[in-house]
DNA sequence: TTTGAAACCGCAATCGATTGCCTGAATTTA
DNA sequence: TAAATTCAGGCAATCGATTGCGGTTTCAAA
């Protein structure tokens, strides 16, 4: 309960001697002191069990090696593996992370982002919430001389750092496999078109069905239809159309396909014979639903490593005066799983 | 790229030529200031978009208002849940979560915790990890006057606060619920029994079985079996056993519990007909098997949440001499799903 | 008009670490 | 031997916000 006092480089000093100046630079292996002395305090600060008082160093040299996180939800699979992935990878450097929730408000991205620029973090990680569609606040970050980088669902227009899923590419090969595996009325659940990360995915699908020269039929596009329950609706409007679709892309998550797998269920439905069902995102629970869900996978841990690789890339080369916001795309994996399985 | 010069309590003052010390008292509703000033000072504050410098705050306060979190894995189902919960209650109050993951090794733990210390954050919230056995970083938390508490996974000789389950009670019911559906040979996975969690567990395995006159059987109790695999290999010894149990109760996770109904399956055993499984935790996931899981809700989120009021209770009666190591438990629920329903 | 007490506000120190500048000593070079 | 470097280390300012102490002003009571 009596707070132990924390030895500070004037402890250190005093003990030796010699001026703070003196310790600050030999714990800072500066070449300004004699290399006796160097060890001397090296060999005092350890019997003494000095740590540097971070806050005061933080105040006096601007930065705080500290990394802020703004996700929609930290306990969303895909967002708590990206950052477990950056946590893994700025724990080595010794970078802390402050992690953040916007629970997919405007108004609590705003506020968290404010936060993380008054904590003088280092850079700033986001995955922007739906409700964004304005960015003052990310410009803001940047102006602050704040390194930002967003990844995922990322604000197209602004010229930052992004690592981003190829997802018009996976959400096509997706397609061209239900068509590959002869589905011939492909139903296509998608989420906000505000979301770059989903028009890329309707993109895709459109492309995809181009290539193959099918029609696009707008009775099979449903909007808004991103979490199971949503899902679950969207697939029983579509089974109950004259022409029901014979596959169901959610290209929005996991979850809205399986509220499609349990509507199918429902109506005694037999996938993938009768209905192919495709997801997005790899949740953990599609290998092991029944049959098990087709889906795509984001490599969000690596994903996680990637940012903080890059941030730290970025800092290597802070002196050099060609800033090109870079942008890493990763390519998806499509793992075709029992859903959408009918041929051979 | 120009970091924009922020304001200072200096560049107000000078602007309303008062001195910073006024404006401070100002900015911190001291009554020590004339209610003019205060409002000019204030206004003014808002018109140059003056922010307080946290760092400046932080080193002269001697505090963050900084909660720092150690679990073992940020992208496992109940911890990020807990996160969920912590950041949640604690973002109103203005504080920030700084996150660690020991993944269960103990070094690290070490090295987070003393991380954490140097940070100055006001509180340090813990789930130890596995290999954790010996406590001393965790008593270098209380020496510095760092409010320290523990959740879940607890070192039980450390008087801290702490929140944690009702494991005990908690498998007992789980147990019982087994008997009740008929069950007579009732097979126990267990994780290591130095984690408090796991030997609880066990405790209620046995005191249930006591309650109903059950034998307690060696063989079907099942050392370290606290993964998917580990479950599954289990599995195949206990049901290759001349007498096999009719149920089994993966009291360490559902993971283990999903290695199991993996197995019979494999076996073509029938569930819940010929085979009992009971899990641990209530992944998502365990509602979506074939056939549903029967198992326990931590209520995750909820504790996150505890944990964080806890701690908003401590420091306002920190003026209080009589310090009390407080211990909130939180009474997990039973969920009866398709896996062990056979009755009815 | 004097006294006393609030009420305001400024001064200067403090929280620790860092760093530019300067001085004196040691060493090298001419 | 004198001049030019180099090297070590000290001094003091700095990063902004906070606060104890003391001084000045204001206003009311005597």
């Amino acid at each position: 309960m009596k707070p132990k006092k924390r030895i500070t480089i004037y402890d250190i000093a005093e003990k030796l001697n010699i001026t703070a100046s003196s310790v600050s630079r030999a714990l800072n292996n500066s070449n300004h002191v004699n290399e006796a002395t160097k060890n001397l305090v090296l060999k005092t600060a350890a019997e003494l069990n000095y740590k540097r008082n971070v806050l005061a160093s933080n105040l006096r040299m601007g930065k705080t090696k500290t990394i802020g996180v703004v996700v929609p939800r930290i306990n969303q699979n895909f967002f708590s593996n990206v950052i477990a992935g950056i946590e893994d990878a700025t724990y080595q450097k010794g970078y802390n992370l402050i992690i953040c929730q916007s629970n997919e408000s405007r108004d609590k991205e705003i506020k968290c982002v404010n936060t993380l620029i008054n904590q003088h973090v280092d850079c700033i990680v986001i995955s922007v919430s739906v409700e964004s569609d304005d960015h003052t606040h990310l410009k803001n970050v940047i102006e602050q001389g704040i390194q930002l980088i967003q990844f995922d669902r990322v604000a197209e227009e602004l010229e930052t750092l992004k690592v981003i899923n190829d997802n018009e590419q996976a959400s096509m090969e997706a397609v061209t496999h239900l068509i590959e595996q002869g589905y011939k009325r492909i139903a296509l659940l998608e989420g906000p078109q505000s979301l770059n990360i989903f028009s890329q995915r309707k993109k895709g699908y459109l492309a995809a069905l181009k290539k193959f020269n099918m029609p696009v039929i707008d009775e099979l596009i449903i909007e808004n239809a991103w979490t199971k329950e949503l899902g679950a609706a969207a697939t029983r409007k579509l089974l109950s159309l004259p022409e029901p679709p014979d596959a169901i892309f959610a290209s929005t998550s996991d979850f809205s396909a399986l509220g499609v797998l349990d509507v199918a269920h429902d109506m005694d439905i037999k996938v993938p014979a009768e209905l192919g069902i495709l997801g997005y995102a790899n949740e953990p629970f599609t290998e092991i639903t029944t049959p098990s869900i087709t889906t795509i996978d984001q490599f969000s841990v690596h994903m996680g490593k990637t940012i903080a690789n890059l941030y730290f890339e970025e800092m290597d080369k802070k002196e050099e005066t060609v800033v090109t916001p870079k942008v890493i795309s990763i390519k998806p994996q499509l793992i075709v799983r029992s859903s959408t399985r009918r041929l051979k």
